[in-house]
DNA sequence: CCTCCACCGGAACGTGAGGAGT
DNA sequence: ACTCCTCACGTTCCGGTGGAGG
């Protein structure tokens, strides 16, 4: 007993671990220099500069597909700001970061904003998680910020999932923050925008545009070249010498990743997901063997964790999806999962939702990616979506029968 | 060329949980 | 105890529609 792991112990005794630092593979990790992304810090860092010299900076948006730098440049280039302020002994400008998809609400940015003022300058005030409207914590906010009598510079990450949410009142946040300024006696604030939508624009209040995409940053998509310059880069940090001694490795990674239109992020994340299996078995370098496993890795854990956290309508409404590809239906219609959908929840003893309800899970799983649904028009018979499982029926069939509840009734059924 | 199916998808509204202030 | 918030999740209602078949 125990072979294996006295093989793979001696590996770390031995000081050949594979990595140096793993966490500079991770999507967090801030690195010393930005390779490529020279002209958009340049442009950002020049309309940010104004805030030095306690004059507003213009608002920004920053437009790129997901895995193009914008997060990270954007923090990196707010710390060097601030940074630089304490250097030069002026008065730091007020910083916040808000991911705004998993911040969710209008309520929550704003709260948000007011803990980032309050974590700099404290006055004992709390925001409550709720119960509080939003004109009154807009309006806290704002006394909060005008008696700082500072420049505050918010980054909002993903602001295209606010405006999607609901369309009125997502416009509503924007609009009240890029006008603020206006209402502002001491302070001014100045907003950078993030999203990877390129289509953002068009759904936004033209008012809000106007203020709020005074200055545009484009972020292009990596290309095979600039994606390895990126690997190698963080090989360098983070792996071990010779531990990735293969270039074709990194080739591989990077070529993988410039078809998932050239994502840094994906691509750190499969090199870090190879790295460690190779570590876990107990071999001294990656190979592209290791690379190609990872792959599958990822893809089949991102899975299976989305079908998991699924609530459980969907996953009713996906396992209707499910039992009739098993059927041997190539394309399913709405009606069709409906009904299933329907028996489904009777015999797991689940509220049974209208069609038009699970028209819209219908069209949530499609976006997680479980499924692909085009609408087509059948003439005579009507219009409707046609369905299909997007993973394998395999894989689909285990993550669901590991659900208590859907392994049960998967046995009745087949 | 028109009709009409079987849904699509927008909009408004309802409910109940979680919480604040008074 | 009562009123007032937000917000997730659903329902009801309804106008809209691509194209096979008459």
């Amino acid at each position: 007993m125990g072979k294996p792991l006295d093989k793979l112990f001696d590996k770390f005794l031995q000081g050949q671990a594979i990595f140096r630092d793993r966490d500079a593979l991770r999507p967090t990790y801030v690195p010393e220099e930005l390779p490529y992304r020279d002209e958009q810090m340049n442009r950002i860092g020049s309309i940010l500069g104004p805030a030095l010299r306690n004059a507003p900076p213009s608002n920004i948006l920053c437009y790129g597909k997901t895995g193009t730098g914008k997060t990270v440049v954007a923090r990196y280039v707010l710390s060097l700001l601030v940074r630089k302020a304490h250097q030069s002994n002026v008065q730091s400008p007020l910083t916040a970061y808000v991911n705004c998809r998993i911040v969710g609400t209008n309520y929550r940015v704003l709260r948000k904003l007011c803990e980032d003022i309050e974590a700099r300058m404290p006055d004992g005030s709390e925001v409550p998680f709720t119960g509080l409207p939003t004109d009154e914590i807009r309006s806290i906010f704002k006394k909060k910020l005008d008696v700082s009598s500072n420049i505050m510079v918010v980054v909002l990450d993903e602001v295209d999932s606010l405006v999607k949410r609901d369309v009125g009142q997502g416009n509503d946040i924007l609009y009240g923050l890029t006008r603020m300024n206006g209402e502002l006696e001491q302070s001014k604030i100045s907003i950078i925008g993030i999203s990877n939508d390129l289509k953002f624009k068009e759904m936004l209040d033209p008012r809000v545009l106007s203020t709020l995409g005074e200055e545009e940053v484009i972020f292009a998509p990596y290309n095979a070249v600039e994606l390895k310059g990126i690997l190698q880069q963080r090989v360098n940090i983070a792996f071990n010498d010779k531990a990735v001694a293969d270039e074709g490795v990194i080739n591989l990674v990077g070529a993988l990743a410039a078809q998932e239109h050239g994502d840094a992020r994906r691509a750190l994340d499969l090199l870090r997901t190879s790295g460690e299996l190779a570590e876990r078995r107990g071999d001294d370098i990656v190979t592209q063997e290791h690379v190609r496993e990872a792959q599958k890795i990822i893809e089949r854990d991102t899975i299976s964790e989305t079908v998991k956290t699924l609530p459980m309508q969907s996953k009713a409404v996906l396992f209707a999806v499910y039992a009739l590809a098993n059927k041997g239906k190539k394309d399913i219609f709405t009606g069709e999962c409906y009904n299933v959908y329907q028996d489904l929840a009777q015999a797991l003893s689940l509220d049974k939702l209208t069609q038009r309800r699970v028209s819209d899970l219908i069209s949530e799983l499609d976006m997680l990616g479980l499924i692909n649904t085009t609408v087509i028009s059948k003439g005579r018979y009507g219009r409707t979506k046609k369905i299909r499982l997007a993973v394998s029926r395999k894989q689909i069939g285990t993550i669901l029968d590991e659900d208590i509840r859907l392994g049960r009734i998967a046995e009745e059924i087949f």
